[in-house]
Order: C-alpha cells, then structure tokens, then sequence
DNA sequence: AGTTTATACACTTTTTTTGTTGTATTTGTC
DNA sequence: GACAAATACAACAAAAAAAGTGTATAAACT
C-alpha cells in the first residue's frame, strides 16, 4: 500500500505565484479579494503559513484556475492560456489604473475619452 | 459576473462525516492519520475550526475519495466568453474603444487620464 | 533623476486553531 | 439492563495563523 504524497504548502504557494504573475494581478489585488493582507498573500506564496480550504477555493476563483490547479499537475486549457496574454502591455496599465477609481462616473468619463479617441484616430 | 460561491468548512465537514461513516472508521482512527486528536476531527466535522490545504488531502487519501469529493464537483466548463470576462463590463467597455486607438501617443494620454482619476479618487 | 509600485521580510499584537481535560450522551453488544 | 466503545460538547491553556506596522530593495513609471 503505496502512501500517497500530499500536496505540500509550498508547492501550493508557488503555483499560486505562477499563475498570478500569469495574469498580472499583484498581491495587493489578490489580498483585497481574499480579504487578507498582501504580507499574508506573501506567506502563503512562500508557504509560511497554511492556506485554509476556504481561502484555496477563494484563490482559484480569483485566479480563474479549477482547485486541481493547485493540488497536482495541471495543465490550463489553451483557452486561458491566450486569455493571460490576452490584454497588451498598455491595456495592462490602462486596466491598473481604471481599476482603482472608485466613483462610476470618473470611469464613464474615462471610457468615454478612450471612445472620443478612438473615433477621431 | 456571476460570483463563485465557496464550499463550506460546513459543507465539507459534513461531506467527510459521511464518508467515513460509509467506510466505518471511527473519529479516533482518522484522528491518528492526520495527527490530530479526536476532538479536533470533531471540529472538523462540525466546521467548527477550518481545514487547511494539507490536512484536506490527507483525509481524502484516508478516506480513499478524491479531493474533489469534498468541494463543489460540478463546475461549468468556461468558455471563451465568459472567460474574456476577467475583466468587468466597464473594462471591457473601456478595452474595446483603447484597442481601435492607432496613435500610441493618444493612448498613453488615455492611460495617464486614468491615472490621473484613480489618483484624485 | 525622482517617484510610485511591487515585493520581501522582520517584529509585535490579536485572533484562530489545537491540545488537554472532563463530563454527558449515544450506540452497539452481550 | 449492563457494559464498553464511540460520539458530542464545553472550558481552559498552548501553539499557530493572521493582522498590523515598519523598513528595505528593486522595478516600473513619470
């Protein structure tokens, strides 16, 4: 009778590193969506500290990754493979800031520059 | 965006209740491959106290279930559509008139516009 | 060149988990 | 019914996880 191996903390973490850097969303962002400090995002990427199997299920959501993502070897479906390089550099940064205002109407403002831009392009 | 709901320490506790009972093992028994003291496999089964991402495998691999048994099995199958949806409807909205923006100067006057409203929000 | 952002890590305090102990209740067996 | 094993649950102390705070460094951005 084989034991089989657990799937440790750390090995975890790093998966959980891989695929936030894949679809470039800081720890900072990660956190608030967890509701835990980016430091704590940090230990369990390390794997300080052991994720719960609450917090794991919240990540994978997060990270739009199925829980097996983290648990044994995985390979994403090509769909989302495209989807991490899906935004460009500049939509990256774009995105970043649009992210971070709050008030709808500064957003609407914004959209509607990008779309007057557009059309005199 | 639909948001994802999370399983349980509950939910899962009970799932394994359940399924050690099938199995006819005692708290005890599986307290002892995990490590822990009866008591703790109690909270466990009750949701009191949260499993972590560790002790979860070696409860299913005690329990010879797949770890899938104890989280939501079904979850629909993403699709190219939804899965563009990383990104909220304003994002998307915003993306749609970036992306038909030729002259790269007028974009980075888009993404320091954004900027500048996320810094004044 | 100066500034912001992201990350790393250490230290202290608060919260949660776990062990320990004890008692009560249920379940199965004779 | 009597007995033993399994389960439930509660209270307290110890250990681990997490928050909060601070500092440092490198990379990205202006």
């Amino acid at each position: 009778m084989q034991k089989k191996k657990v799937t440790t903390s750390k090995d975890i973490g790093e998966r959980i590193k891989e695929r936030r850097k894949e679809l470039k969303i800081s720890q900072e962002e990660l956190a608030e969506i967890l509701g835990v400090t980016y430091q704590q995002v940090q230990r369990y990427e390390n794997g300080t500290n052991k994720l719960n199997v609450e917090n794991i299920q919240r990540i994978a959501n997060a990270l739009s990754a199925p829980l097996s993502y983290f648990f044994e070897v995985y390979k994403m479906p090509v769909i989302a493979e495209e989807q991490a390089h899906y935004a460009t550099p500049a939509e990256n940064k774009l995105l970043r800031h649009f992210r971070k205002i709050r008030n709808s109407n500064s957003q609407n403002i914004v959209i509607q520059i990008a779309r007057l831009a557009a059309k005199s392009d």
